[in-house]
DNA sequence: AAAAAACGTTGACATACATCAACGTTTTTT
DNA sequence: AAAAAACGTTGATGTATGTCAACGTTTTTT
């Protein structure tokens, strides 16, 4: 059940889990499926929890006045989702996060997570790492954001995720790249 | 010296800095001086060190082949510099940092910073609180980017930093959003 | 005080990309 | 198997913003 967020986590500090650790993060994450297109969060609830997924695909995004989708994150298996802000304060979530297929999660609440991090020096040094990463990440992104042509963009994606091209269609990379449909289709038309 | 400093670090933190926790914060940061224009930190070359801003203000930014500046950050007066990745991981910044005025830091270096990290609690805790403000901040910046208009994004600056708009010319205002000297002059016009 | 930079403005023009609309194909639902 | 969505493509047209160039003003340097 929870082999896959145990490997992960080890991954990902600098000394193994503890037997006991283990023990903590079997009863703190439990599993939550969501069927496609079901949400995990809508925009303006508060963030309760965060999600390990096992398997599936998931998005964050918002919708403007006029029903426009803008989608700023896309998920796979082995990442988390939630909205960190919400989920760190107890604040209304400015995004909405759903299901892009069918998902299994494991998800820890927020009274959880605090106490392992109290609790727990591993959870400290996991909560810093992707912290930290993903700070790196979302700088690199408002600069190829500001600096590069719709075309680059989709190039860079190419090389930094590769999967997401496979997993997820036309119109949501370009909305996720910040780019239309239209423009998507004639750069790939373009390339041939 | 380190005043400002201290007060800022306790306003950070849950719980206030023991007098030991204040002798060991005086040992690390030290004083430098930079001249208006002078690097702290050159593209290519490692951030051997982070900055608490006391006086004046910095620009973090990259120059393009055409020799095109691109500006990621501003920093004023109790902001901190480094580039976080070249900080952390010890690899060649892709950024470039100087002073923008006669300016005052308090630097740390990676050591000293790694030793407070280990040895001081309050270290851990303020550096998980900046790291994830960090976060959200740029988050909330991807999205600004992709989703408003130009002139939207000065009009967002102006609520959230207006600091900045006393503080740079309107060209380096203009190149931290993303949009040249003219269009924003031109924005500017139109406003009155 | 004079000279040189740096800064901001304005106009003419160029362009990357969005928008709107129509249509064919593939996938999902019933 | 039929119907309905979802998806991707292509063309015509619009527009926000960039580029280039010239010029006046302010600030900095000598």
């Amino acid at each position: 059940m929870h082999e896959d967020l145990i490997y992960y986590i080890n991954s990902q500090l600098s000394t193994p889990l503890s037997e006991d650790e283990i023990t903590r993060i079997k009863e703190a994450f439990v599993p939550k499926k969501l069927r496609k297109h079901q949400y995990f969060l809508q925009e303006g609830d508060i963030c309760k929890m965060a999600g390990f997924i096992k398997k599936g695909a998931m998005r964050q995004y918002t919708v403007d006045e006029s029903g426009k989708e803008n989608i700023l994150g896309l998920y796979i298996e082995n990442w988390w989702v939630a909205d960190r802000e919400s989920f760190a304060q107890n604040t209304p979530s400015l995004f909405s996060i759903d299901a892009f297929e069918d998902t299994e999660l494991l998800v820890i609440t927020q009274e959880a997570f605090q106490r392992l991090l109290k609790g727990l020096r591993f959870m400290n040094e996991l909560a810093t790492v992707l912290t930290e990463r993903q700070a790196l990440q979302l700088l690199k992104r408002v600069h190829i954001t500001k600096t590069l042509t719709a075309e680059q963009r989709l190039a860079d994606l190419e090389k930094t995720y590769p999967a997401f091209l496979q997993r997820f269609p036309q119109h949501i990379i370009a909305s996720y790249l910040g780019m239309t449909k239209e423009t998507m289709s004639r750069i790939r038309a373009n390339k041939k």
